[in-house]
DNA sequence: GATGAATGAGGTTTCATTCAT
DNA sequence: CATGAATGAAACCTCATTCAT
């Protein structure tokens, strides 16, 4: 049944893809503004028109196209962490999948780390725009599940959900733009080094100490 | 009296400030492609026209009045931190300025974050544009300090940067964007803690033994 | 049962006119130009492009709509109108058909009133578009009729037929726009009075006599 | 102090007039839908941006077009009215003005017959769109200072004005799509004569009567 | 015949920039 | 120097029309 009725349906599906991926691409690389509707309607074979038989508006072309995104990398996430039983490990994972996720092409990248902030403006226009809340939300629970294993330090997470997405958007974002003469894979390991010592149970460092 | 007090030179100053301080912050209240010359002109109290008298076009007033937002921040810092000794303190000394700095009000905050980005589009045009590259220099600068004076362990002064600055970024994006019910400076405090411990000196924490 | 109604010549006849009755109203109740073919289509519960088996484009739609309502009401006027033999009657008769027919619903009546300017464009592009000369045509002769009974005075008939169909045209307009607080009935009546008094013969006013 | 005043703003009345002129003759010419605003701007010779500094968007241009051209005819038709003292001659000499002076051109004709109608969508948009009501009761003034005076028969004046202007206008459209044959003073001369014999006291006429 | 997905030309409107005053 | 009226390029979106199924 389901074979049956996609077999249309798969034409439009795959339009609707496409226009989705070039949204993507074409968004990641000018910007939302200097992204006009016909380099999208180029970069996936259709007419300007058509997308609007597909999505209201540029706005929510735009939105589609990021919550698609970000729904789709989650449950890829999700799927891998799934499979993972140290509550440690998992939180370890979440840095290097998000990495991995996020770098198959820079334009995705600044698509992501870029467009994230630019599309601050539909904070307002859409109120229920909240593209990352449920991703954070995940982050926090990996977090919370490594504090309530004993196996990191007990700290806020909503902090910590900030170091770690601040860190890796920067990260990716400087990469996008070629800045970085650093590897992203070096640049990883280091910092999640770094995060975890300072996430790892036992004593405060000491100032005096050092001194 | 407004007369008097205008001298020629100064009256010009007046102008040219007042014109970079209506763009930081109409730019940030509403983002760069949002925000109409005419807005800025009327924020600072002149015609339009006479923004061209003092910059080219609206990309070169929003880069400049980026980079002078960064230069002015970039020597306020240095000058407190000048004034301290102890390079640890330094360091942060540097997180807890960054932020009492740029939320001076919330525009200034949403345009370093989020303008930041938007701007990426500026290195194409502009590839010299790196409002931040001097800013995170002395960052570098700081961290190397402490490192050779052995006050934190021997690490990658770029991936430290990046945790920062990401970091930074981050939470003075969500704070703009009224996001998180924490205070920022909470926040702060709690990060300084995890990062200050991720990179004190000391044996690396150890999984097994923890358990 | 509704496979069986529909035989395939009816079935199609049936189509052509329900499109074209769609069109009518869709066109009257919007106007030319507000109307979308796809308005048309969904009230004719046909598919847009089936509209094209039947018309040419949309300009042809909207003459075929309008030379088969007045052809068709032209019908009607002349069957009732045949039966009467006073040719002063006709004429009185005329004018309360015409307010009738074109009643049915205030669509109809815009469409008439409206829709007849708004074509004018048409007369450019399409030279034969004449939808009223038929019906002018006959309103003439039943006027020709009734000076050659010597019924009424020996007056010219275009300026008759102007002010009859000017009277009539604004009248229903202002109806179908809501904008008399007199019923159509009332009007008819008084105008008919009117134009009849100035239309008897007898001696032309004096307003010394009246005096 | 008006002249001083007007030295500076000449140019900008000047611009405004230049535009609402091509207005009422391009829309005129080719109706409001067809009507391009480049083609207003060229005829007016300006840039088409320049219109939107004078009019929030077409339709202001046109409602504004429409309103200043009625208002501007009616103070023109009050003074040459109000000169004359005898009640009826008013009345026929509003007949003869509005002809004249709706058919400088053509497309002036064409403007308020014709748009006058396809406006009634403005009616909906614009619920104060109202552009003949003055018009139309300055009329009826007329239509009852006659019946006062004793001059005409006491006929509802609504009745009278929809007779009135319904010919009028039927009259002026014909003439500005050059459809009739008759001179328009011939028109208005018979049609005078047969509407004023329709309002003149005395008894009615009686069918059996002519008989 | 019937459908409706796809097309793409076209128009209103905005706004950065210029330049005469 | 300062002004702000004028310019005109550019882009989102609509919708009549086509054509593969």
């Amino acid at each position: 049944m389901k074979r049956k009725t996609n077999k249309l349906t798969a034409k439009k599906m795959d339009k609707r893809l496409r226009i989705i991926n070039a949204a993507m691409n074409v968004f990641g690389e000018k910007g939302f503004h200097k992204t006009k509707i016909i380099d999208i309607a180029r970069s996936a074979r259709v007419a300007d028109g058509t997308i609007y038989l597909y999505f209201h508006n540029k706005d929510d072309l735009f939105i589609a196209a990021f919550e698609e995104l970000i729904e789709e990398k989650l449950q890829n996430l999700k799927k891998i962490i799934a499979a993972i039983d140290d509550k440690l490990e998992r939180l370890l994972k979440f840095f290097s999948l998000h990495i991995e996720m996020f770098t198959q092409n820079p334009n995705i990248a600044r698509f992501v780390t870029k467009e994230l902030r630019q599309s601050s403006e539909f904070y307002l226009k859409y109120p229920t725009f909240r593209p990352l809340q449920e991703y954070i939300n995940y982050l926090k629970k990996l977090c919370q599940d490594a504090i309530d294993a004993s196996l990191i330090r007990s700290i806020d997470t909503e902090v910590l959900v900030i170091i770690m997405i601040g860190t890796l958007n920067f990260a990716l974002f400087e990469w996008s733009l070629g800045n970085s003469n650093r590897s992203l894979e070096d640049i990883k390991e280091q910092a999640v080094n770094i995060i975890y010592r300072g996430l790892k149970k036992g004593p405060a460092p000491e100032n005096t100490e050092d001194e």
